[in-house]
DNA sequence: CGTCTCTCACGTCCTGGGCCATGC
DNA sequence: GCATGGCCCAGGACGTGAGAGACG
């Protein structure tokens, strides 16, 4: 069987087995060459050896009847078998995770030996990943890129299967992840299912939100679940290629343990405490639209953000979109896709029908109270919902903190120190919101006593834990990082979690750009070939269809509608939703600016004068920003950027002014076309 | 008794649907 | 009559903080 197996060249969990005994001193997350990439990671064959499947329907049985009571109806006439009215990737539908969608995640058959159900829930995860770390094989632009596309030989995949671990891990019978290797300095192939060299069928996946979970993961992500269950944030959210298009494929999303131990929150540091409860449930989440077409697959972003994370064992209740999960375990997500016939059913007994990919940044502990307030800032400053627990939200989104030089009370001595010099960059406006919003973060008096004391991130690289190492560069140049245009998206949630998504100061930048792009005449939108500047580099991914969305984050516009409109403004949001954006502009690398710099000129006014055909694809739109836009109905006729919304005035502007001003002029205009 | 973990009420903000007004 | 713009509101999601429960 043939075995797809990437590492992301950002974790690797086979070092973290390593270091387990050590907290996380190890700067595993953040540590990411530059010249790596965000895209994926593993991606292996579900299928597995006997033994551990064995174990794994042991361990997991409870599980699927407890959260899957309709897996044997789905074995008699597997619904999941359903296509999809859009079967074949004609649908424009934004394709949400809402109430219905939880009725479409029934469990697979999973009579057949090799069937992905064999391993449910998944809790019980598939072998180590071990064997030789399959060298990159450049495509395309090999000169450019290096492809992680890992094709794992026979020999390779039989390692996986033996219980024993060449780097000495426990060997397969705990149920968590195992990786063996990763892609060191692995790059990522150009978003392009033409790109020689790509093996159709053989999935590349990228992880579109990669910034933002990279800006967690240094931190040790950690996500809240409740009896209720709770949403991930940041949610999961990836863009697929190199699926056959014709083909149908059930995508879908598990939880597994990501190491045995049990973890706890001490010094300011998650160490291990003692062992995980392997007893674990879990089960999987598919995408709504499964099954559906690889170009169904390949056209928009595939989101999971109304998964939900909960503790309540018992909750049978739409535990379709729900992940059971134990407090103080770390976990990591696993995306999987499953080629299934045309009715719908899964046939994994054929070799490469069933990939699994990992992104290791994902990884993160199940809290029931987050422990590490730099982790609490991260989820309020990121997140929209969270809104409400920023301090001075308004100044912090309309303002800049370099003014702030007065720390509040409750001021962390790291907190003190920041200066506003360091992110008084000359930028534009929007620049100054990111750092604001980080440095506002930086400031934040209300997290507790000590916040920012000792769980709090060294100054010298506020990004980092005090359990992590610092170093120069934390992230990887613009140009490497691929975001997915935000049109591209099937949501399994879309929210306004999508603006959170591409860069790191999510949801800000991003409801920028789709204020900016709002502003815009729709034939011009900018959304078009640069979708909203999440391409830093151009030529990157230019085989992949240009961005097709446009959007606006109507009600939360008046907050960032100040995002320059206009060819300028493109750039801005070249620069700033790039991944890059998310760290701190000042540190950014030597590299990364050149890059930048040539990114941003690359980005002219073409590549924000784009045709109405694109905008017409922004009926597929599924980010966040755009699932705003849907709430809106638009004018055809696009309002010409008003005068007062140049970039130029809109640095002028006061923030305040600026607010009110671009609430007013552009709140309301959405690249809204979904039929 | 202290610590740790978990639960729940709370206030804030966002989401998404609905309703009404306006203009063509 | 229809499309669009604007507003309202109920429900949901968020982190906080207090308090309860478990454990040593």
């Amino acid at each position: 069987m043939q075995v797809e197996s990437c590492v992301s060249p950002a974790s690797d969990i086979s070092k973290k087995f390593m270091n387990v005994g050590s907290g996380f001193e190890s700067s595993d997350g953040p540590e990411l060459p530059l010249e790596e990439h965000p895209i994926i990671c593993a991606s292996d064959n579900l299928e597995r050896s006997s033994t551990l499947k064995k174990n794994s329907r042991e361990m997991t049985n409870q599980s699927e009847a407890d959260n899957f009571p309709d897996s044997k109806d789905a074995s008699g006439d597997v619904q999941r078998g359903k296509l999809s009215p859009d079967l074949h990737g004609v649908s424009d539908i934004r394709h949400n995770f809402d109430g219905s969608a939880g009725e479409r995640c029934i469990f697979p058959p999973s009579a057949q030996p090799h069937s992905v159900s064999a391993a449910p829930s998944a809790m019980f995860p598939y072998p180590s990943q071990h064997g030789p770390a399959h060298p990159a094989f450049s495509i395309g632009s090999p000169s450019r890129y290096m492809a992680h596309h890992p094709v794992i030989s026979n020999g390779a995949y039989n390692s996986l299967l033996t219980n024993t671990s060449p780097q000495g891990y426990p060997a397969a019978g705990y149920p968590y992840a195992q990786y063996g290797h990763a892609y060191q300095g692995g790059a990522f192939y150009q978003f392009s299912t033409a790109q020689a060299g790509l093996v159709p069928g053989k999935a590349q996946v990228y992880l579109c939100n990669r910034a933002l979970w990279l800006k967690f993961h240094r931190h040790q992500t950690e996500m809240i679940i409740t009896k209720q269950g709770r949403r991930m944030f940041p949610f999961l959210s990836f863009n697929i290629s190199g699926l056959d298009p014709t083909a149908h494929y059930n995508i879908f999303v598990d939880v597994i343990l990501a190491d045995p131990n049990h973890w706890r929150f001490q010094g300011g540091k998650w160490v291990p405490c003692g062992k995980a409860d392997t007893n674990v449930i879990g089960n999987r989440v598919y995408h709504p639209d499964s099954p559906n077409t690889g170009a169904h697959w390949m056209r928009q972003e595939i989101s999971f953000g109304k998964l939900k994370l909960t503790n309540n064992k018992g909750a049978s209740n739409n535990t379709a979109q729900m992940v059971v999960l134990q407090s103080l375990h770390k976990y990591q997500p696993r995306l999987h896709v499953v080629e299934v016939n045309e009715d719908g059913t899964e046939d994994t007994s054929q070799p490469g029908r069933v990939q699994t990919f990992t992104f290791t940044e994902t990884q993160f502990v199940a809290v029931t109270a987050y422990q590490n307030t730099d982790i609490t800032q991260l989820k309020i400053d990121h997140n929209p919902f969270a809104k409400g627990f920023r301090d001075n939200y308004d100044t912090v989104y309309t303002g800049c903190d370099i003014d702030r030089l007065t720390p509040s009370p409750g001021d962390s001595p790291r907190s003190q120190i920041v200066p506003g010099a360091r992110y008084a960059m000359p930028s534009s406006f929007l620049q100054d919101q990111f750092v604001s919003t980080y440095a506002k973060s930086r400031f934040h008096p209300g997290m507790g006593t000590g916040p920012g004391t000792e769980r709090s991130v060294p100054l010298g690289n506020s990004l980092l834990s005090p359990q992590q190492s610092e170093e120069p560069t934390v992230d990887t140049p613009p140009q490497r990082w691929f975001v997915t245009p935000a049109n591209n998206r099937l949501d399994f949630a879309a929210s306004a979690y999508d603006a959170a998504d591409f860069a790191g100061n999510a949801a800000t930048l991003l409801s920028y750009a789709a204020a900016g792009v709002k502003a815009l005449p729709l034939p011009t939108a900018g959304c078009s070939n640069r979708p909203l500047g999440y391409y830093a580099d151009p030529s990157g991914w230019g085989g992949r269809t240009p961005p097709q969305y446009c959007g606006v984050n109507s009600k939360s516009g008046s907050v960032f509608s100040c995002w320059p409109p206009n060819a300028i403004g493109g750039r801005a949001s070249t620069s700033y939703l790039s991944e890059e954006a998310d760290s701190i502009p000042a540190e950014r690398s030597p590299i990364g600016s050149s890059e930048e710099a040539k990114a941003k000129d690359v980005p002219s006014e073409s590549n924000w004068i784009k045709t109405q055909s694109s905008i017409k694809s922004i009926d597929s739109s599924d980010s966040g920003i755009f699932e705003q836009a849907k709430r809106r109905r638009i004018s055809p006729t696009a309002t010409p950027v008003p005068e007062t919304m140049s970039p130029l005035k809109s640095e002028l502007l006061s923030p305040r002014e600026c607010e009110k001003n671009c609430t007013k002029d552009i709140t309301y205009y959405n690249f809204y076309t979904h039929s």
